[in-house]
RNA sequence: GGUGUGGUAGUUCAGUUGGUUAGAAUACCUGCCUGUCACGCAGGGGGUCGCGGGUUCGAGUCCCGUCCAUACCGCCA
């Protein structure tokens, strides 16, 4: 037997139990005639306790621990004389008996703690002992208890888990396929699935009513901290639904997550077309915790013969709160933050309604305070606010000036980790056009279904077709999104061929679903959400890497294992691969 | 593919205008210490300043290249 207990549970009313725990080396305190260890394990810390004028031999071989020695020690539970508040176990130690070591360590390459000295590269490096960080492990803990949760609340409203295969076809549209050789058909490729899309419907077909699957997916594009190329998906199918039903069957997954995980009972959320998104936050996932929306002021700006603005086909403002006093300096870092190339505004327009009630504003060679006036009525401004005004195409435009209320909500302190603001974006368009290209590419993908009152408008405009396509918001993160799907083998030719498919090729890619729609598909639609992402949100993380046991770096290398590397000649032989000249070894 | 930031002791970082033997904290080692829990005290060891080249009497510091890390843009139906 290694132990009987946890190091921690031991309380003040076990004081005299015998007891065994094993565990790591914490920390140890040789005061001369005593030493403290504080063992620990998965579950807490509890002191042990070893007296020189007691067990002589004994306490001379607890010295001879060191950091992370895995050991496992016997003793009776005692009170202690100076408690320790900050502990659960605090109240108490293991006066000892006997005390094995089960494994020696090597010292650690950074602390084994809360604010442990470890940058980001090595903590990557030596993941096993980054995780047995108490910050570390309460995420991956946060995460188990969201995929239970969500098991059971699927499970309780009678969704089947159905596992879909891993080895799969590459598509051409969308994201880059991950693809693996195949042995036995040299030449030839699976792909990884990017969502287990296809089969979900093709499980809708076969009768399986509501499905749900949490799920590993694969992108092989470039990674960012809420973008890694391995990614779960809480993946959800339901038939004989509309866009309403899923709405709300997930609607209240959201909820009962965010009440057993947090506590939080959340009110309906709001729903918010996509075109009043853009137009009103610049964005298709707005970040609702702050209002701050976005203002036109073009026919305002009229007759002042500020070619800027002039020769601008849009022209927003947005109103800060309070920062009337802000600083030339403030400003200027302002207006340095839009002219970086990342946003590459061209300038920033800034009009201060003072507290006296003056306008001042960096235009005031063109306009007079009556026409700012005008400006600040409809911006809702009142005296102290600050009115920051971007101009230009309105599409980037409006993206400038979303990244410019982002940084402005941040520095108003306005996103508050703690303050959870979800909202549906719904009515997204169908189809978006590749100027250059000029083809129709799936906003959503090419399984989603139009509107009904909307089809009429595939042929003579399709950008104007909404689709029953939405996406789940909190606090400007996109965490699921899905749509109802297309059940009619005829809508679905229709779009492939919007989509600029010829029939042989949609038949040869999509054929098999299809198909299948000709032996009797059910209405149906999902959605799916972002584990990752959800989990992260729900600890208040930056980056979805340290809510994943092993995650990828930046590289989308996995530097522990050192990940993905050479493989041998003849394994590349027997694939039937042959390696460009630069890329060999 | 692009832009920014960073790379100095095991680790996290400082290092001024280019100038003596490159520092601090922490970790580690040794000794002392009987109630510590961020223990304390005294001492000690520890550096290819990412790598390569250049400028210079002299480079951690300036220049060029390169590698790595990271955030973002492109990309992500």
């Amino acid at each position: 037997m290694y132990r009987n207990r946890t190091c921690g549970e031991l309380r003040i009313a076990d004081v005299n139990k015998e007891v065994t725990l094993s565990g790591w080396v914490h920390k140890i305190r040789k005061m001369g005639g005593m030493t403290f260890i504080d063992l620990r394990d998965r579950y807490g810390i509890t002191q042990l306790s070893f007296n020189q004028e007691v067990n002589h031999d004994l306490c001379e071989r607890a010295n001879k621990m060191a950091r992370e020695y895995v050991i496992q020690v016997t003793g009776k539970v005692a009170e202690r004389t100076s408690k320790n508040q900050n502990i659960p176990t605090g109240d108490i130690e293991i006066i000892a008996t006997a005390i094995t070591v089960l494994n020696a360590a090597q010292t650690p390459p950074f602390t084994i703690k809360t604010d442990t000295d470890g940058g980001d590269d090595l903590r990557m490096k030596y993941r096993y002992l980054d995780l047995r960080r108490n910050v570390v492990r309460k995420n991956l803990e946060l995460r188990h208890k969201i995929a239970f949760e969500t098991r059971k609340y699927l499970d309780e409203r009678n969704f089947l888990e159905v596992e879909t295969p891993v080895l799969i076809g590459s598509t051409p549209e969308g994201a880059r396929d991950f693809v693996v050789p195949s042995r036995m058909n040299p030449g030839e490729f699976y792909a990884l699935p990017q969502s287990p899309q296809l089969f979900k419907q093709l499980l809708m077909v076969s009768g399986f009513d509501r499905y749900f699957q949490i799920v590993k997916c694969f992108r092989d594009e470039d990674l960012r901290a809420d973008r890694q190329p391995e990614f779960t998906q809480i993946d959800c199918e339901m038939s004989f639904v509309e866009q309403e039903d899923v709405l709300n069957m997930f609607e209240g997954l959201t909820k009962h997550l965010f009440k057993t995980q947090k506590g939080i009972d959340l009110p309906d959320f709001p729903r918010m077309s996509y075109t009043n998104a853009m137009q009103q936050y610049g964005s298709d996932k707005p970040d609702i915790r702050f209002e701050m929306k976005f203002v036109e002021l073009k026919d305002l700006t009229e007759g002042g013969n500020f070619v800027v603005f002039d020769s601008s086909e849009y022209v927003a403002a947005i109103c800060a709160e309070g920062c009337a006093s802000y600083t030339r300096k403030q400003l200027d870092e302002l207006t340095d933050f839009v002219k970086r190339p990342q946003i590459g505004a061209k300038g920033l327009i800034y009009v201060r309604y003072n507290e006296n009630g003056t306008l001042k504003s960096s235009v005031d060679k063109f306009y007079t305070e009556a026409v700012l006036k005008k400006w600040a009525e409809r911006c809702n401004a009142k005296p102290g606010d600050l009115i920051l005004v971007l101009a230009g195409e309105t599409e980037k435009t409006q993206k400038q000036l979303c990244e410019l209320r982002l940084e402005m909500g941040s520095r108003l302190g306005l996103r508050d980790k703690n303050n959870y603001k979800c909202l549906w974006i719904v009515d997204f368009p169908l189809l978006e056009k590749d100027e250059e290209l000029n083809r129709f590419f799936a906003k959503h993908h090419p399984f989603t279904s139009p509107k009904p009152e909307d089809i009429s408008l595939l042929d003579s405009d399709p950008v104007a077709v909404r689709a029953n396509a939405y996406d789940l918001v909190i606090n400007g993160v996109e965490v699921g999104g899905g749509s109802i799907r297309i059940h009619d083998s005829a809508l679905q030719k229709k779009m492939f061929s919007v989509l600029g498919f010829t029939e042989e090729r949609a038949q040869e890619q999509f054929g098999f679903l299809m198909n299948a729609f000709k032996y009797g598909a059910p209405p149906h639609g999902g959605i799916a959400f972002g584990l990752d992402r959800l989990v992260s949100l729900f600890a208040g993380l930056d980056s979805i890497r340290d809510c994943i046991a092993f995650p990828k770096n930046n590289s989308g290398r996995d530097v522990m294992i050192d990940a993905p590397s050479r493989i041998e000649q003849e394994q590349l032989d027997e694939l039937g691969i042959a390696l460009k000249p630069q890329d060999k070894p």
